[in-house]
DNA sequence: CGTTTTTCCGTAAACGTTTACGAGAACACA
DNA sequence: TGTGTTCTCGTAAACGTTTACGGAAAAACG
């Protein structure tokens, strides 16, 4: 069934060596033989197997991008990747490289998934999302000198690799600014639980955006649970029973929301009613939630985009004439207002 | 960087086929230099290179599962098939088999690239889904005798690959037996234009449906659509227009279910008072939609867990005792009663 | 102790590529 | 015609594995 670079040889009477050479564009063969060797690699239908080729050249011409389902996601994931994936796939495939996505089991927070991976090289580089503060997933591929690029910043101090995130501090602060302007001095922030770095970012941007306007922090408002809806409906009666209860409260994720607002509801609080609500990452769901719950919205496709180019920018064998270059972005999310605040 | 299985087997100063054979834990290798074999390893750090291995085997011991966004999703994409993959994933792990999920570009479907992962020998079998009625996909899989397995089912009459479909036929009945119950006799059905296989056996069942009550097809009652919001938008006022409208509507998908009922807003119409709606794929957006669209659910990750043991079972290399065998399954979606009927 | 069997391991080929090297032929130039 | 250069191609090694084969040593058996 699969016919290799021997039968196209043999059929053409020439070496396989001349093949190669014919089909990788190389200068030194004849313009009419080349001709010839394309026209029966059309003909026998060859394509080079990848596996000889990649044990050669020591690269797969591929990247892994690391999906990681959270262990709650029991029913439906995140929607918000696929459109990153597409940017991201549609850039790597114009230089040449497949985009594959790993996924690993849910829960397991991808480091065996990634050794797996990086040990067996099944992929040239890889793209990680979910960045943690603390994230051992890089400091793994920092050691293991294994080329990658992230969709998110953590803490740690190098910045040996190219990085894109979107400007959660902004967005925390730009979120108070609105709220604030809405007439709005108590102001409650939910985010993730995890290590998540954003949350840390969101946070940080929520308590500038407090401190311009004078308002006081207060530790009461403030409340972490897990990222998802049930982590939002458990938490969010914490900072509801404050003694100086908030009249307005920003998500740090679209699921928390969801279930802040169904306690809300059983509180008998009316979000965008008795309750403004905003959330930082804006996903269909708050478009369609009633009421539509006012969010900042991220440019995923062109992320995606945006990342492949400076993943591949970063790669000896896909650098341009500078030489490999190490990029980090930050961009902006964009407010989309609609009932909820 | 690699250790190879040179390198091993320098360091314990033995032949690297005897290395091969104890870490793959072949008969003919005393237990003491398996033993040796296997601590060496663990200190290298070594793991076999996939490339090499793959070359010589023939295999890649990865699953291609072909993700491909559709040309509408612009911004977020299908939340439906992370669970199924978290499914698929967990059990070809369990096999030893890595998941890889090989995105296209938008609205390519997928015969480029399924081509190059076959020809390039990528992986050793690949899942489909959006079967369509008339697929170029499993006819070219045939074709070339790759190994495959559908999620959902085709027209083709050959039935020489496993598959795992929804009962879309009977969701359709069952909708149609739900509306009527509720004094129903009017009841639009709309559905994706494109050669979508699940659309066509929901349109089957929801005949058979209004059939078995005695209800006359309308085809003014029928509308197709695109597979997005933007098409459900468009079509549904299609059916509205009617001479004798609807006073039930059954979308065959939750996006365009959403456009619908922004139509239906548009034309005063409120979903769940004015007009029955009924969507056949649940999705966390008909969940919290206002109202909340009474659905039918189907169970993404058992059925991914599922359709990667059917595949398991028609592979030589997998199969159990009894040889290759090959399983078409059909599972039931389960009715998720709420406000919009 | 001789013979047969078993246990264990090394050798080498093979998988399908790419590529360094060298060589023959053609060509240019004097 | 002799020499140097340029084109073009074949040869063979290499990438990291797995595995068929054979052989030496050990064990079993008479």
């Amino acid at each position: 069934m699969a016919s290799s670079i021997h039968d196209l040889a043999r059929h053409l009477n020439i070496s396989i060596g001349t093949v190669s050479r014919a089909l990788n564009g190389r200068a030194d063969v004849n313009a009419d033989t080349r001709q010839r060797v394309l026209e029966a690699a059309r003909a026998l239908n060859y394509s080079p197997n990848q596996s000889g080729r990649s044990l050669r050249q020591g690269a797969t011409q591929s990247i892994a991008f690391m999906l990681q389902p959270h262990p709650g996601d029991q029913e439906y994931g995140e929607p918000f990747f696929i459109p990153f994936l597409t940017g991201l796939q549609g850039r790597l495939a114009e230089s040449g490289l497949d985009l594959i996505v790993v996924m690993g089991a849910p829960g397991d927070y991808q480091q065996e998934r990634l050794r797996r991976v990086v040990e067996t090289r099944r992929a040239d580089a890889v793209v990680l999302a979910w960045t943690r503060r603390e994230d051992e997933r890089i400091d793994y591929l920092t050691r293991a000198g294994f080329p990658f690029a992230t969709l998110g910043r953590s803490r740690s101090g190098d910045k040996a690799y190219p990085s894109l995130d979107l400007d959660f501090e902004k967005a925390g602060a730009d979120a108070v600014d609105r709220l604030v302007a809405r007439g709005h001095r108590r102001i409650a922030a939910i985010r993730p639980s995890l290590d998540l770095n954003f949350g840390y970012l969101f946070l940080d941007g929520y308590r500038k955006g407090l401190r311009r306007h004078g308002i006081a922090v207060d530790p009461g408002l403030i409340a972490d649970g897990f990222i998802n809806e049930a982590g939002g409906y458990e938490v969010t009666p914490r900072v509801m029973r404050c003694k100086d209860p908030p009249t307005a409260i920003i998500f740090n994720n679209d699921a928390m929301a969801l279930g802040g607002c169904k306690a809300l509801a059983e509180m008998g609080i009316k979000p965008g009613h008795d309750m403004a609500v905003t959330v930082i990452v804006d996903t269909p769901l708050c478009r369609y939630f009633s009421p539509a719950l006012t969010a900042f919205r991220p440019a995923l496709q062109p992320m995606g985009r945006r990342l492949a180019e400076m993943l591949l920018a970063s790669l000896p064998a896909f650098a341009g004439p500078e030489g490999p270059r190490i990029m980090r972005e930050v961009w902006p999310l964009e407010l989309i207002a609609r009932d909820s605040d």
